[in-house]
DNA sequence: CGTCTGACGCACG
DNA sequence: GCGTGCGCCAGAC
């Protein structure tokens, strides 16, 4: 059977594909939940794969605790990423999300 | 099995 | 406040 939640890679996945539109969260918030605090730079990696994962990994929600778009470089483009969240309704400048804590959606506890 | 890498996080200077 | 270095876990070679 498939074992989705057998692979940590997965985990991942099905937490980005429950945030929320609107919403974003941190590696290291996703890597908690997932059971490995500290597995913040495997969150990242996961991410990495995601471009394979189907349905579509809302990755650009993903940001570091900093808010900053670290990963944008990935979607294939510099602006493919902030386009995506202004799209949603996330305001974001100079890299960097805005009101980030007040948009920052917390998988332990929506999940 | 040993080594390097990785879209991070934190400590230190 | 900013830059640099180390550590964390998991996978690929």
């Amino acid at each position: 059977m498939m074992k989705t939640d057998e692979n940590f890679f997965n985990k991942v996945y099905e937490v980005v594909r429950q945030i929320p539109k609107g919403r974003v969260t941190t590696y290291g918030a996703i890597a908690k939940s997932i059971g490995s605090p500290q597995a913040s730079r495997m969150v990242g990696w996961a991410m990495n794969n995601s471009h394979s994962v189907k349905p579509w990994v809302p990755a650009h929600r993903v940001v570091n605790r900093n808010g900053i778009l670290t990963g944008k470089h990935h979607f294939g483009g510099s602006t493919i990423m902030q386009n995506l969240l202004e799209s949603e309704g996330i305001k974001v400048e100079n890299d960097k999300i805005l009101d980030f804590k007040e948009i920052f959606w917390n998988p332990k506890v929506d999940l």
